[in-house]
Formats: C-alpha cells, structure tokens, sequence
DNA sequence: TTTGTTATTGTAATAATTACTATATCATAA
DNA sequence: TTATGATATAGTAATTATTACAATAACAAA
C-alpha cells in the first residue's frame, strides 16, 4: 500500500521530519534446510556481537537502502547475508517467503525492527564457514533445533525456526519440494529417503514408486542408471525434478 | 534477525545518523473477503490522495510508532486502517498473514515502502463508508477485480489481491475457513454455498453433506432447524463451526 | 391429499490405496 | 558358473474411498 494512505498528503522529502516517526528497521532471515548424514538439518549461525551474544541464530540482517537505485529486494538481502554470514552461495534450488515477524517486543533494543523470513532448500551444501557478526556458521539437526527451549535462539527464531519446519513438512505432501534436497539426478529411493527423514516415517517402497511415478511432471526419466551400491542390489534409475510444482494425489505421510 | 547483524557493532541511538539510511516505510494492506448477493467480493477503496488518486486499492497504510510504548502491531495497524478506511470494524472471523511485498519500485515515490499484506474473511458484513483518505469504500466482486487490467489498480495491489484470492480458494480445500463466510448458525447448503460460490463449481449435495460430517471437528450440530424457507423443502439443521481448523480428507473441487 | 421443494440417507459402480508378493538386476562369495 | 544377498521395480488381491445417482424425509402451499 501506499505511503501516506493514513497521512493528510503527500510525503516530505527524505530526511525531513514528520514521516521519519513512521520508518522502522526491516531485516530478513533465512532458514536454509538440507538434508546431511541422514538428518534432516537447518543453517544457523552463532552470533559474535551483542544482542544475544553467543546465542544460535538464523542468518539475517538488514535491508540495505545503498544497492542499487533503490535498494536491494528483500531476496537479494536474504542471498547477500547468507553469504556474508555462512559463505554458502547460490547452488541450492528454492527460496520462498515463510511470513513476516513484526511484533514490536521482538527486538529487545530501542528501536522497532521487523523481519522477513524465508525458507531456503538445497542438496547437500558445501561446509559453512563463520563470517561478518558470525563467529560460527553450522548445519543443526532440526530435531535438536525443536528441543531447544525457546530461549536458547536469539529473537524470535525459535518462532521463526519452527514455522519454517512446519512449512517444510507441509509442502513436502502436496508440493514437487522434496525434489529441492537431491542432485540434480536422483534415485527414486534418495527421494524416499527425503520424505522419511523429514517426516520421520517410513514409506512402502513399492507404492511410494507407484506413487511418484503417477504424479504429472513429478519426475523425469533421465535414461542413466546409479552406480551400484557397495551394499548391492539392482541399480536404480535416475530421474531429474519434472516441471510440476504441485501433486496431485498428494504424497500423503501414512 | 538483528538490526545489526551486518553492521559493526551495537545501534546508535534514535535519531543519530549512520543506521537511518536502512530505516524504511512499513505499511499494511488486507483484503477482506465475504459472500453478498450471492458473489464472492473483496473491500476496496478509491484512493482519495495522490499517489493513483482515484485507483481502486485495498485498504492500508503505514504501522504507527506512536501507539503503545513501541508502536502497535502488524495486525493491529491493519485493524485499525480497515476501521478508519472503510468504517468496517471488528466482526469478522479471520484474519491471516499473506506475504510481505517489498520491490523497491512498488512504490512511486522517492522513499522505500513495504507492505505486509493481509487476508481477512467474514459473512456478511455491515455496509462500508468512505474514510480517511478514502473517497469511496466498496465491496466489489472478485470476478470483477479479476479481469481488471493491472493498471487500473494502485501500487502492486493487483498482484496482491490476485494472491489473496488464490489463497483464499486454496485453502478452502483442505481447512474450514469456509465456515468463516458463515453466520454462527448455518446450514450445510449454505456452506456447501460458500465452496460454489468461490470455486464457480457446483458440488453433489449428497456426497457434500457427508463429506463435511465426517470430517472430525469441521461441523456441531447446534440441534436447532433452520426456518424452512419460501421455497419450501424440509428444513436444515443448523451446524456451528467446529474446533478443527484442517480437515482431512479434503473438500474436493470436482 | 397432492404437489413442489429441499434435506438427508442409501447404494451400486468405480476408482484409489494398501499390504503384500513376485520378479528383475546387479555385486559378491562360494 | 552358480548360489546368495541386496535393492529396484512390477504385479495383485483385499480394502477403502469416491462418485453418480436413486430413494426417502420433512416441510409449505395449492
């Protein structure tokens, strides 16, 4: 909406006084998920200054006002971070907003900030490393994240961290997500494994194929075979991710 | 997200220079859906000041630092736009976040503005009246708004309310917010009304009516019967809206 | 009492899902 | 070369869910 819908008329010019009243600091964060070793894992930094020295905390910051003509997208702001913050880059497949988080005691400085957040997924990412405000970066069991006791996270990630688990979880049913977590080929069982580890269920593998197999544009045959494992078995097709974003019948969790 | 997680070290103070550069407009939008006449609508508003003086837009404007100790709400300045814009207040059953919109161009005007928009849904509501910066309220039909051309809506509205309305049929299917466009007694048709009326599909009666009753928790019976309308035919029982707030199975659109 | 209308229940045909079995295809060990 | 073990993939019968449609219930009004 606009600027001045609820002022008498138009906006002074920058740095005037009057409308300054109005302008809050606008952040974005990032939950990154991948799935690594088995587990299903999200991206978080430890946080080298003040407030909440020390604390776990997603990667994030503020909007910058100085790129570009007009700054940055909140997107951009949220790739920018993530590579000052982690040093990850690009290379993984999905970004899309979780919501926004505006309650004005969330930050416990003077001044009002609120947060975009966002939702990140990739196969499995090269190693993080610490970067600016971060004294460490690191991949964190969701399940442990999920244990914390709120006050372990700086802000209101744990709020923030939480939905997006929920979102991801949800999406997975009714959306082509999972596909987001493998390489760009993958078998049908590495996509099992998604769901599994994600829900922490287990799947019927002959249905589960049926399944995915059936949905429109789930999957693409690429006509390549996987490597046989060292434990054996026959070699499993390998597909790629199909144009479909959503699926219908859903691939439902048991 | 802190303030200050890509800046050097702690906030200056209110009002020092340095941090004010990244300091943008908030502003809030909703769009509020209900059922009249038989149609599925959305509020708007006719812009009364510039900028898109005389554009449709939704009701909105900028969070208000100067309410409460630390300024009101996301959903609380929403709330209040809505009242002061359009007289409608209170009264209506939901209210959800639908996404931030935050292109730097969003906005003509020399300062950044992002908006957190908004989805609001009730039954019918009480008539609006034109308000503050607002030279006409209306309920207008979301067939209509549709087809508009997107220039004939202020800022990014179009984009807005178009994804508000697919949020809205979406999600329809697979939780009870359907009964959001109910009074607190309703009839199973007039339910199944709702689901017609926003999906432009007609649903068997027989299988709607059992469909919702075993969905666990969508529908109570309240045990009275509604008055057997001018058309005659056996009169509905009356249902509340239950505690769930998913279903599952999901309402299917044909 | 009959007719018209809408609500609600019932039912048979069809479709989808599930649990399970069978077969295919590989590596490796006998 | 031939078993054996392992995993992928295909098949299948029982179950369950869905659909299309018919039947009945409950009212108003002619």
């Amino acid at each position: 909406m606009g600027i001045d819908q609820n002022t008498p008329a138009a906006l002074p010019n920058k740095g005037e006084t009057g409308m300054e009243q109005h302008k809050v600091f606008v952040a974005v964060d990032i939950a990154l998920f991948t799935i690594r070793e088995g587990t299903f894992q999200v991206l978080m930094i430890k946080r080298g200054i003040p407030p909440f020295l020390d604390f776990w905390a997603l990667p994030g910051g503020l909007i910058r006002m100085d790129i570009g003509p007009r700054g940055e997208t909140p997107e951009e702001a949220a790739l920018r971070e993530l590579k000052e913050e982690t040093g990850l880059t690009a290379g993984f497949g999905h970004l899309e907003q979780l919501g926004t988080y505006g309650d004005p005691h969330r930050d416990p400085r003077e001044e009002r900030a609120i947060s975009i957040a966002y939702v990140g997924i990739g196969p499995e990412l090269s190693d993080p490393s610490g970067g600016s405000d971060a004294s460490l970066a690191s991949f964190l069991p969701v399940v442990e994240v999920e244990e914390e006791s709120i006050g372990q996270l700086a802000f209101d990630h744990y709020l923030i961290v939480k939905d997006a688990i929920a979102r991801a979880r949800a999406k997975l049913e009714y959306t082509t997500l999972a596909t987001k977590f493998c390489s760009p080929a993958f078998t049908i069982s590495e996509l099992r494994a998604v769901y599994e580890t994600i829900w922490g269920t287990s799947l019927d593998p002959g249905n589960f194929q049926k399944k995915v197999l059936a949905a429109d544009g789930f999957l693409e045959d690429t006509g390549e075979k996987a490597e046989s494992s060292a434990t054996g078995g026959r070699p499993a097709k390998l597909y790629r991710a199909g144009a479909a974003s959503s699926i219908s019948p859903p691939i439902r969790r048991n």
